[in-house]
DNA sequence: AACAGCTTAGTCAATCCTGACTAGTTTAAA
DNA sequence: TTTAAACTAGTCAGGATTGACTAAGCTGTT
């Protein structure tokens, strides 16, 4: 009973071989790390940093992860690393981009914006189950679910200059899907009240 | 040197004690599988195929971790499954809801109800450094990714009526988003397209 | 002088999720 | 009649991700 060897092939368009590291995801996180370490050298707390200020909505990356996705980008060789030291501050590991590194941000990058992912969103699955529950409850969950969402909108038209223009564009993407968000709320909401039934329909 | 016995505090409101048993997530999928099985008795591949043809870009769930996780709502004592044979096919497992699962059910109903997760997306990061690529690549790319987004809005135009009218709110949830997108990416490349520059100022 | 909080850089166990694979039956198409 | 596809139910290794924890110096406030 001999088996074929079924190659793996998650080789994507410019992976090495076989080197018993770890593959690398190629997914937005690793876009993202790339991308920050194009404009200039930076350490690990300071990625995070950045992260945690500038991209709170625009992408889901934690901490752990991303000191990860560092470790493995260079031992893929896409970025390399050099100690510094300032002052008695504890020692900074800055990363910078390789010419390899550089080279796969472009072919991620041209790929990934040709690219139109399926919008699978957070919500939808207790919208559904929303004949489960009665009308009063449903109602004021859905109220208060608006409320947030106003909140939201809110709080981004108070967003002022981003720090690039490319992140502007982001989060006005964002901004823009979230007042369209709570423009399907308001009607959906508009719909469950009114058409009560159509009690005495004249039948 | 004695530690502190922390607690892990990942009982979520409803979790019952140390079992040995591992954690169920809080999260849409587990509402999903409950939900399901509100409406009636299902075997695993009914559910599975249930998602794959009416929930597509509903949620994001795939079959091995849904047998997975019926697995584990039946330890949770969520489900029992009975073993039924159907002529000489092979035998179902139907899970059907406990007592428990239901009153589980709807608690994470109405929690996440009333939740609004901030809206984040995949795409934005191409998107934001988009700054990085020459003009005429990137027109291209927006142009490609447009197209797309186009073609599916088409798709959701097309669909006719949905399973149950729960479904049909995510749908046009995700329908109008969709369409948001699209938008907002015409708006977008519009905008590239225009000021070029102001060349010759008042030509 | 004490204390909180920021800076910097991680680590680790545990959980989660996916792709690929297995196995056998039945119906429809060619 | 061979073949393809759907039906049914998984399993499993291994990669991905997270929350919680550790360390230690520095800075500003009260």
């Amino acid at each position: 009973m001999s088996v074929m060897p079924h190659e793996p092939l998650n080789n994507p368009p410019g992976a090495t071989a076989a080197t018993g590291i770890p593959p690398l995801p190629e997914d937005e996180r690793t876009l993202l790390l790339l991308g920050l370490l194009t404009a200039q050298d930076r350490h690990g707390y300071e990625i995070n940093d950045f992260i945690e200020h500038n991209l709170q909505n625009v992408i889901a990356l934690k901490k752990a992860t991303a000191y990860q996705l560092l470790e493995r980008l260079e031992q893929h060789g896409l970025v390399e690393s050099r100690i510094e030291q300032h002052g008695h501050r504890p020692s900074r590991k800055v990363y910078h981009l390789t010419a390899a590194g550089q080279a796969r941000f472009e072919v991620m990058l041209t790929t990934q914006l040709r690219q139109e992912e399926p919008l699978i969103l957070t919500g939808n699955v207790p919208v559904m189950f929303s004949e489960n529950m009665n009308r009063e409850e449903l109602l004021s969950s859905l109220q208060e679910r608006l409320a947030k969402l106003e909140a939201r909108v809110r709080l981004y038209d108070s967003f002022s200059t981003p720090c690039t223009p490319g992140v502007g564009l982001a989060l006005r993407r964002i901004h823009h899907l979230t007042r369209a968000d709570r423009d399907w709320l308001q009607a959906t909401l508009r719909e469950l009240r009114q058409p009560q039934e159509t009690e005495p329909a004249t039948p």
